[in-house]
DNA sequence: TCCTACGCCGCACACGTTTGCATAGCCAGG
DNA sequence: CCTGGCTATGCAAACGTGTGCGGCGTAGGA
């Protein structure tokens, strides 16, 4: 048995069915009576109107596309959590794609976006290059991009503040009395690591405290680079009794590194992160680090795209502060240090 | 401007629409050179088919919803990425929505899959009981269930093989030379909870080891509940030397009720966890556990629908099996024992 | 009584596809 | 030359909505 149309209610209400599509949309044109009535017609046959008629006619179809390089990234999901949630108060779906870093998998998602005539369009946290956003661009929707490493001047976006927050996480080890402070970076210098290194640089500034080449090291973002990194850094003949680190992967590499050597966090470093996954409260130590509001951030996205579906106008580039969480991996350095 | 519709092509192509259509979808009827040189005007005047107005017609909308409590929970993340993975090589698309385990949300999402006439619907490990399965039952579209705890006769499921995975994990511990062996459950008792636990009592059985009811204890499926069950366990006169947990969650605040005593893992006491979470192999130390191939059940569950879809016989319920992967937090019982 | 205004509703078109059916052209066989 | 069949294409209907416009009935004012 077929779904019911809306023609179906109209034969059941004996009315036409432009009647119906006004009653259901609250038209003050239709008279509340015959609008109850055909209301309590369409809920009692579970009507459900067609999105792909009705997109058809508005040429809108109150959904947006989110590209994410893997949902698996505990980031980029809880960034879609907040997106989703924004959406569903709005009334909007969200179809959801990986891209897979993969450049074939890329044109597939913008293909898929476009014949679907999704109204508008979000990317977070992407390194894909010129390319990429070329093409988005030329879908003609509006895009917001989220945490994004080339962010373009003429797109929307949602950052977070990486100065500010590197800057927080230094302070707070400079206030702990440390002065050997290194930084763990990403080799592959994206915005984000520039950014964060720069707060990390601002802070050593503030304090008077020197900067050195030889503290800075680099992994990849995830563990097994941080924890190379951390190694290096051992090894020099002063090594740092502190370490900022790019992010919380990153620095759960450098915590597995200090263990392997028979070192304790944060009795002999201190060590701090950013982003705060979730798992940073249960590492061992509970990680101190810079929170990003991957939830809110994710709402404030969905939210900038529907004032731009809407037309009214917006900040073009949203940075949103970071917060410093204080767990247990970082503390005042040792006496002797 | 706006986009393209098929009569523009024809247009340009000095063809009907019809013929462009039959072109572009490879029909035989068109003559070769025709159909070439329509998909090269297509190609080049960047044309893409409006999926609202082809689905009209077709009843059908390459799209499948798929419904979790939270995608930032790692386990649904994975899964969800296995899913739209499949999709995609199936030139589907997914649509995702968030139930937050809240009942008006998930009347929200249904209505939503509906409208938008989604071809099939995934819903994975959902807690939800019998109204929000017989709502979903009632929109006609086949539905595949992932690891459900209440899966219904009459829907097709692809579920962890609980039951051997428990057993596996159980049998480890006690071919490591373990005799107390406790288990950490899920106090909500749901179904996945009783099997583990099935395997967990059938692996003592096959040892010859009694049952012991004071070596069961029971959180709730996260670190701030597997913590205290951990304790009452060592409160224990006589504590076991190895423990099963329901899933890596547990296990993690297990490992830190241990490491709070003073105790160390796996030297003291040994730990296997269920899931295999990413973060399972970098907790400290890394975690024993029993891996659910999660992108691979999502994939899997996405075949299997449009397997139904397109009305092929399928196995109603598919159990995939396990793999107990071992890692740091597993060794023999230490002497004295 | 007639005209006007207004409240309520239906007619018909449009949106962009797919597809059954008709048809025009062509070629071959009788 | 006629006919039949095959190939390539066009015509038109249909999918389910939203919406401009016109119409009908009624009420109220002149």
């Amino acid at each position: 048995m077929k779904r019911s149309s809306i023609k179906d209610i109209a034969r059941l209400a004996r009315v036409s069915h432009s009647t119906v599509s006004r009653a259901l949309s609250g038209s003050t044109l239709i008279s509340p009576e015959t609008a109850g009535r055909i209301r309590k017609i369409a809920e009692e046959s579970g009507y459900r109107p067609s999105a792909a008629a009705r997109s058809l006619v508005t040429s809108r179809t109150a959904t947006i596309g989110v590209v994410v390089t893997s949902i698996a990234d505990p980031f980029a999901a809880e960034v879609v959590l907040g997106i989703e949630d924004a959406a569903n108060d709005h009334d909007y779906s969200v179809i959801l794609a990986n891209s897979n870093a993969q450049p074939e998998r890329e044109v597939r998602v913008v293909r898929a976006f476009e014949e679907r005539r999704v109204d508008g369009i979000i990317v977070t946290s992407s390194r894909v290059g010129a390319i990429y956003v070329d093409m988005l661009s030329q879908t003609q929707v509006p895009i917001v991009l989220l945490n994004n490493q080339h962010p373009s001047e003429f797109m929307h976006s949602v950052m977070i503040d990486n100065v500010a927050g590197g800057l927080d996480a230094t302070r707070h080890l400079v206030g702990l009395g440390h002065r050997r402070i290194a930084y763990i970076g990403d080799r592959f210098g994206c915005q984000s690591d520039t950014e964060r290194f720069g707060g990390y640089r601002s802070a050593l500034d503030l304090a008077y405290l020197p900067f050195l080449p030889e503290y800075v090291a680099h992994g990849d973002g995830k563990p097994d680079g941080g924890a190379p990194a951390m190694e290096s850094l051992l090894s020099l003949p002063s090594p740092p009794t502190a370490v900022f680190c790019y992010n919380d992967m990153t620095a759960l590499g450098a915590i597995r590194a200090i263990s392997a050597r028979g070192l304790r966090v944060p009795a002999d470093i201190s060590i701090v992160g950013f982003d705060d996954l979730f798992f940073a409260q249960y590492s061992a130590p509970p990680l101190t680090t810079v929170r990003q509001p991957m939830r809110d951030m994710g709402r404030l996205a969905l939210e900038t795209l529907l004032q731009l579906l809407s037309g009214a106008a917006t900040q073009p580039n949203i940075k949103v502060p970071g917060e410093l969480i204080v767990r247990q991996s970082t503390s005042a350095p040792m006496e002797n240090s």
